[in-house]
DNA sequence: TGTACATCAGTGAACGCGCGTTCACTGATGTAC
DNA sequence: TGTACATCAGTGAACGCGCGTTCACTGATGTAC
């Protein structure tokens, strides 16, 4: 019967589930490289071949928390982003960021999982691009609205170009600037960089003993930032 | 005697160093995480116990690759800086900032040992934070002696400052950036953030199937963010 | 210079642990006639 | 609706591995008189 069958394949969608946030917790306390198959196993009270039903492998598992993390913090920055109005450029700017932040902040290991240093022996497959763009998607639609609405003002500081840098920006175009000139597409990837550097920064403990207000200066940071692309004060 | 009680200290220091070098080539290939005493005891020849009269335990000698690798690459960026005339900020600035990725480039998972993702389990002690400090010492003087030449010139798109930061600054003029006023030494500190922001995108594999010309675009970035903090064009 | 003693480096065995993965198996759940 | 068969989930034991750390020990190197 159908109904049944989709029965059993729901229970086993859900433990599959359940077997990724339970390992997505001891990521949490452990880390990436400390994640064990036999230890979430245990947790869940299943004998550790058991696991073997649904991940076939530990780089299997690591690779479905990788595109969830991806994923949720996709859907952070996405969401953060749609509370603005369409035209409110540095709104939706500042609030992307801080979303970017927030859900890093919460979700440690997991950022550190997708933005953080490698994990050592693990070669990330192709299933992980698709959702690793979600957030730049995010960023970029801004800067590409702004771009169309004629409301990007970029101050003049501008370095010369790399040379080579015409067919990379192409790519972006295609995939997360829509719109956006050379010249923008290079800011804004290194705007994005930026970002991703102050908040790796905080995380990983470099601002320790340096920056005391920290969602402050974040926000000032973000703000000077879009600046820098061009995206003026909203107020 | 003396001269062979130094001798015996001698060959202690020798082996403390041997030790940590092939540690640090298998840091290389396995990462922190993997890092084994028994391994590196191993490929010495040595019995594992053996280790234990160099470094009392593993967390010691990471903690000792922590040391060397800030040591180092703070060697480097010195080193690299001084080879400009000292009023050519610009010049000293890209040097520095190139040196920087150079040796991260060469270095990669000494560079993740010290600013990539926490070594899950390894609390730094207090004596990294010395050895931390060097680059943003190297960098901080560059923009410190522009200033005090009045050779800084911001562009006029600062965000306000946050409320708390002044003691933050105090403490960075104190350190790394003497005499620098609160914006410069907020700008400064988020250009430093997306410095190595850049090196580690590139390194962490974020600029995979994005950026071709990676030297240019290094060039690009760092030239571009040395003028938002009012380091001008050198030529 | 020579001897008695203390310090140190390195040995080898052991403790107790956790890991990923395989495999033959028992039942339970679903399917086809 | 009922029965025979196939599929699948979960078990428990095992393989072979590497790890950090401790400990009693043997020699060699240094020190003090």
């Amino acid at each position: 019967m159908n109904a049944s069958r989709t029965a059993r394949e729901r229970v086993r969608a859900e433990l599959t589930r359940e077997i990724a946030d339970t390992a997505r917790r001891h990521l949490a306390t452990e880390g990436a490289a400390g994640l064990s198959l036999r230890a979430v196993a245990r947790e869940m009270g299943m004998v550790s071949s058991a696991v073997y039903r649904y991940f076939p492998s530990r780089d299997d598992l690591l690779t479905a928390l990788i595109i969830d993390g991806y994923n949720a913090i996709g859907a952070a920055v996405e969401e953060a982003a749609a509370c603005c109005r369409g035209d409110d450029y540095p709104g939706r700017w500042l609030a992307a960021c801080r979303a970017l932040r927030t859900w890093a902040l919460a979700h440690p290991h997991e950022y550190a999982l997708v933005y953080g240093s490698p994990v050592p022996g693990y070669r990330a497959p192709a299933q992980t691009i698709g959702p690793a763009s979600r957030v730049a998607a995010v960023l970029g639609r801004i800067i590409s609205d702004a771009q169309a609405a004629g409301a990007l003002n970029p101050p003049g500081l501008r370095a010369a170009l790399p040379g080579g840098f015409g067919p990379d920006a192409e790519r972006l175009r295609e995939s997360v600037l829509p719109g956006a000139p050379d010249d923008v597409a290079a800011r804004a990837l290194a705007t994005w960089a930026s970002v991703f550097g102050m908040v790796s920064f905080e995380l990983f403990g470099q601002f320790e003993n340096v920056v005391t207000d920290r969602d402050g200066y974040y926000d000032y940071v973000v703000t000077s930032l879009g600046r820098v692309i061009g995206l003026g004060a909203g107020g």
